[in-house]
RNA sequence: CGGGGCGUGGCGCAGUUUGGCUAGCGCGCCUGCCUUGGGAGCAGGAGGCCGGAGGUUCAAAUCCUCUCGCCCCGACCA
């Protein structure tokens, strides 16, 4: 490719929309243009890291049997219907109608069409295991895009969904594809982390998701300092406590307050005092339109999906602030644990909490030395909050410790959810009908691209792996008006490609400093040099780019040395 | 949806508070000269319904109303 003819436009300055840096670079480097909110534009640049990516992830799903199928952006909403998520799924699909009112969406994720695909064709146990993946366009009308390729609306995804006749051999779809992911990150040289996860909308009970740590990942990571133990925070489990008579304190008095205009913590803290621990959160919430309680210590979160999960209902939200002047006769603000006459759940944390500070269930009025067995009573203790970095290793005497991640990959085991829902069963040996036992392994291709710069980049611009890098190698004459020059680069040009080096040719008449720039920029891994003063001595300039390394190597050896960089850097 | 910010040539911005000449600057782009190891220099040039629609006014980028789009924070989310 002639650098003349590359339609990638790359930019001095950063556009406004962007944020963070591989948004930016992805941008100045002509890799990508904004189409809408959220929707994107690859330019040829951009494409081919993309199919790069693309490329390593067929190879290895190939590799565990995977066999690639291309599935439809525009489902139907009977499928959807037939397992609930054409409600389930909410603002957040894409809707459209055809010309004669019939529904469809655009394809949020394909469980649904997969599994109908599945269920026409799979009979017998002899056709399984059954694994097919695709990589396709997927829409989800986000809250909030943002971040370029990090949260789209429209982005390309890899997706596989296994099909076994048992738990056995769902267990092995899942390793395979778990260990298929960990080569394929390593491939494009990210380090991702597996780490225990919350399975969301999908569903399932087994799920790891692949964490690349990076200060721009919107996921909080809580890894322990001692053992293997990772997990996303909202999914990260807490230490179960038991009331220990060692801790007991002498039992102060129960006393009425007035709190005036202080209904936060941190106002009722600092109004009376104390310290947020030694104040109790009672939360109301709705459950299944039930109203319940959650009892929090004052300087921890409820992580809602825990509490979910604990009362085993099929929704939870927090109640309205009728619901709860009803429930406790207060204003939102005010509620606590003292004669209370709904169902409370009580976080591990209060265990042990003696002569806390409560809400009063009165306008304006909180209690102080409330206590747990002689003033109120719970159902029972969970582990219902949000963990934080410095909080106690669910699986060692460790400590837990966060990090930003990125979420480039999710594996999780389905079970029936999907093939029970739309009948997708199959015979047994004994000739009983089961449903088929499915499990779906996502990646977010350009997420995954994203993520890559985001830990691949120096203040020049993008550093590629050679894995990925959209060109290997850029040939620079330093002149091209200098006939010796531009004759040289032509000649090396025409032999790196004939030695099957993806190489640009860049045949501008800019400056050198203009062409530096833009090689550095865009990332190419090598940047071969071409100047009057090294061809006089007969070599060339080989610089890597990620080093900054400089080689002079002689014109007959450049091809042999740059088939080398690329062998070693694969 | 709540809060905040922003829409002015391709990109980055000034001008808006206090309405007034022909709407500016830097970069990029085109032509010529010159230059060629880290985003050169000189000269000439093209390119803008100031996001859109209404309104106020002798006069609107500037004031008012409505609307569309974009970004950030939050709620939300494979």
């Amino acid at each position: 490719m002639l650098m003349s003819q590359l339609y990638s436009p790359t930019l001095r300055e950063t556009p406004a929309e962007a944020e963070i840096q591989s948004h930016k670079l992805m941008l100045r480097a002509g890799l990508l243009r904004r189409s809408a909110t959220g929707i994107y534009t690859y330019l040829p640049l951009g494409l081919r890291v993309l199919r790069k990516v693309e490329g390593i992830i067929r190879e290895e799903m190939d590799a565990i049997g995977g066999q690639e199928v291309l599935l439809p952006i525009v489902q139907p909403a009977e499928l959807w219907h037939e397992t609930g998520r054409w409600s389930d799924y909410g603002a957040e699909m894409f809707r459209l109608q055809d010309r004669n009112g019939r529904q469809f969406c655009l394809g949020p994720t394909h469980e649904e069409i997969v599994t109908a695909l599945v269920r026409s064709e799979v009979r017998s146990y002899r056709q399984l295991p059954l694994r097919l993946y695709q990589i396709q366009n997927k829409y989800r009308d986000e809250i909030r895009p943002r971040f370029g390729l990090m949260r789209g609306r429209e982005f390309v995804m890899k997706d596989m969904y296994s099909f076994d006749r048992d738990e056995e051999g769902l267990d092995k779809s899942y390793w395979d594809a778990y260990h298929a992911y960990e080569r394929i990150f390593t491939r494009c040289g990210l380090e991702a982390r597996p780490v225990e996860a919350d399975s969301g909308a999908i569903g399932g009970d087994v799920t790891h998701e692949f964490m690349v740590l990076a200060d721009a990942g919107e996921d909080l990571v809580l890894h322990c300092t001692t053992c293997s133990y990772a997990a996303n925070s909202e999914r990260a489990e807490g230490v179960s406590v038991k009331r220990d008579p060692a801790l007991a304190q002498e039992l102060k008095e129960l006393t009425e307050v007035a709190t005036p205009n202080a209904s936060t913590i941190e106002q009722i803290s600092a109004f009376l005092q104390v310290r947020p621990q030694d104040c109790i959160k009672t939360l109301i919430y709705l459950a299944d339109g039930k109203p319940v309680a959650a009892l929090i210590r004052g300087d921890h979160e409820l992580n809602e999906i825990k509490f979910q999960k604990f009362l085993g209902v099929a929704t939870l939200e927090l109640a309205d602030s009728i619901t709860i002047y009803e429930t406790t006769g207060a204003p939102v603000g005010f509620a606590g644990p003292v004669g209370l006459k709904i169902p409370l759940y009580a976080d591990y944390a209060i265990v042990n909490l003696y002569n806390a500070v409560v809400g009063a269930n009165k306008d304006e009025h909180h209690l102080t030395n409330a206590n747990l067995e002689r003033d109120f009573q719970v159902e029972a203790f969970a582990d219902l909050r949000e963990t934080q970095p410095g909080d106690p290793c669910p699986r060692c005497s460790g400590t837990l410790e966060g990090a930003r991640g990125i979420e480039v990959g999710q594996v999780f085991k389905l079970g029936t959810k999907y093939s029970s829902a739309l009948g997708a069963t199959f015979l047994q040996e004994d000739g009983t009908e089961t449903p088929l036992i499915m499990g779906c392994y996502g990646i977010g291709v350009g997420r995954t691209v994203a993520a890559v710069i985001e830990k691949n980049y120096d203040e020049d611009g993008i550093i590629w792996p050679m894995s990925i890098a959209p060109y290997h190698v850029i040939v620079v004459p330093v002149s091209i008006k200098d006939q010796a020059q531009a004759e040289a680069a032509e000649k090396l040009y025409q032999e790196l490609q004939a030695a099957g080096v993806e190489v640009v040719l860049d045949d501008r008449n800019e400056r050198p400093g203009v062409k530096f720039k833009d090689a550095d920029l865009i990332g190419f891994p090598i940047r071969v040099t071409i100047g009057s003063k090294s061809l006089e001595h007969g070599q060339m300039e080989v610089t890597i780019r990620r080093t900054k390394e400089k080689l002079n190597v002689p014109i007959d050896e450049v091809v042999a040395t740059i088939l080398g960089i690329i062998k070693d850097g694969e």
